[in-house]
DNA sequence: GATGAATGAGCATTCATTCAT
DNA sequence: TATGAATGAATGCTCATTCAT
């Protein structure tokens, strides 16, 4: 009865979107939330504007799974596992790699980074990723408690403010960063 | 025959001119730059429409003008002096002002790191912005080498990143944000 | 090798017809013609949107199908017959019936008069009715004539207003609208 | 200061805003509300999409202000008095006076009528209209009581209904449609 | 025959900018 | 100088229709 089955329909779905996002990706992430239009993004990802709506239900829909995706792709590609103890081995790992991945993901963070300060997109993003993030934020408050520090809570806000600062400079400027030597300063400060 | 002077006339230009950077200051910073429109902005400043284009080039020429008032005010209300030698004391008082303008100029604040992270405008934006940053950039490479660090120059970026991660931070969540805490910490970091 | 004959075929077509017409006359009825749109039709159906390009040229089409069959079925059941000779009994029957068969199929008499309105749709529509409805009005005539009326086509039209406006009017205020007392007062005024 | 005076800008507002509702009136009239684009009002009004929207906030809005106006227009040039007495004479005037309107308003009863059958538009036309004629048929109801019917407001149902029947058809076919003999076959069923 | 992905023209609406006055 | 009516290009979105399979 069907001229195709439901896997190939599936398949051709899931590399559509795919490449609808990614499209997405690169416009959001250069020209911005507002700027970036519909009609630039479906054809860079060479689909019809039609057609993106049968993909997602909206501009503010293709953004939301953007986002979502883009945090799982640099949550991933950290290898945070939630629930993990943090030793000084595994902190020392995650912030190199989350430079690794900085300087390999550059449009995902830049999009991260200049959606996060839109401000309503903002509300918007940290809905979804908060509960995401939380347990981590745990593991990072067990860590600096064992490490002796009075306020361990507080610890955890200046370390990620600090990263958030650092990355958010190496992303804008990332040929005149001095993203080493700073990454080796963060080690010496909040873990030796 | 000329019912007011020169002089007069200047005035309520730079009066004019002030109202309008004012209510697209509190719009642009509510809304976002796309979604505030020149309309909402001409009726908040009490001026037509078609006046804006009398002191201003376009949609961008105004946040243009705009962002140069807010960073100034920024500065000027911390109290930098170009030349200035930079002691612990200074610093400390640089850091506290700066938390303190923060707090009471967050509309100014919040316009200018939202526009920032936009990727167009942020190119803009450094442009005109880095000139007048630098002299105090190199006073505090002067600090830090006297401190004693090896890369000054590598401590200054890594000192200001901090500085801005924070200042991020506690302007999206300044309710659960520990300023205060943050703020000591900073100090016994960099300075003591 | 073939797996239905060819009556089984025609079945089948005769079937999914009526059931596009039957989802077409509900949604159309609902929503209106413009809003409706094929998608929810054929999803209401059971059927691809494809396929209701195979039973129906257009949208429009499907509109002048259905139009076609709503009037048959009202014709059908309110039993009048071609050439048949009309007596007070007879005409009085047609009218409770016609109110009978209103109240019963108020969706596909909604659409009849909702479509007739439409400037466009009414030439259309009218196109194929007329020829249709001719005979019975031709009986009408000859009915008024007999009762002595001086001009028997003026009161086949001043009766065929006259009930057009009160079905019109029950329709729309099913509620309200003493359907049962007009229906008296229409027998008394062109029969007894 | 202003260049030109508000009475002037209104005039230009009055004017325009009239000439939009007129090219409104007779697209909506020939095509039906939800064929009938924005863009083809404005174009018959020689006026830019655009503006449309400095005179009405929607498309609806547009109707609903047609409405408006399209209805107190036949209410007005019938010489419909609320609280007036209605007596034979002056019921006859009105229907004499109705059908004259009709012939020469008909662009605006079209309108009337097919917004009427639109089930979406007519709830929204009924609310507004709905008090507007009240008081005339509280009137009418005075009449037929005065007349001696058992059931007067019954009366009032099917007389209104009776015109609306006979006015729809007239307006549909008029060249064809014995409307002056009808006119007399009411007038001598309802009044003498 | 049957599917649903894909198209593209069309829609209502917004808004920076211009311009007659 | 000052006004706000006017423009028109652009936007997000919808949907009848087509077509490869």
């Amino acid at each position: 009865m069907s001229p195709r089955t439901e896997e190939q329909y599936e398949e051709m779905r899931v590399g559509r979107k795919a490449s609808i996002l990614d499209a997405a990706l690169h416009i959001f992430g250069e020209e911005g939330y507002h700027s970036a239009s519909i009609s630039k993004i479906s054809k860079k990802a060479g689909v019809s504007k039609g057609l993106m709506y049968n993909y997602f239900d909206s501009k503010e829909d293709l953004l939301k799974e953007l986002l979502d995706d883009v945090f799982q792709t640099i949550m991933d590609s950290m290898g945070v596992v939630a629930g993990e103890v943090i030793t000084d081995e595994l902190l020392i790992k995650h912030i190199e790699t989350s430079f690794d991945v900085l300087v390999k993901n550059k449009a995902q963070w830049k999009l991260y980074l200049s959606m996060i300060m839109q401000p309503i997109v903002m509300e918007m993003a940290m809905e979804r990723m908060l509960p995401k993030i939380e347990p981590y934020l745990m593991s990072l408050t067990e860590y600096f408690q064992k490490k002796g520090y009075e306020d361990p809570m507080v610890m955890v806000q200046y370390y990620t403010s600090t990263l958030d600062g650092v990355q958010m400079r190496a992303l804008f400027d990332p040929v005149n960063y001095p993203i080493e030597e700073i990454k080796k300063l963060i080690i010496k400060q909040f873990i030796a």
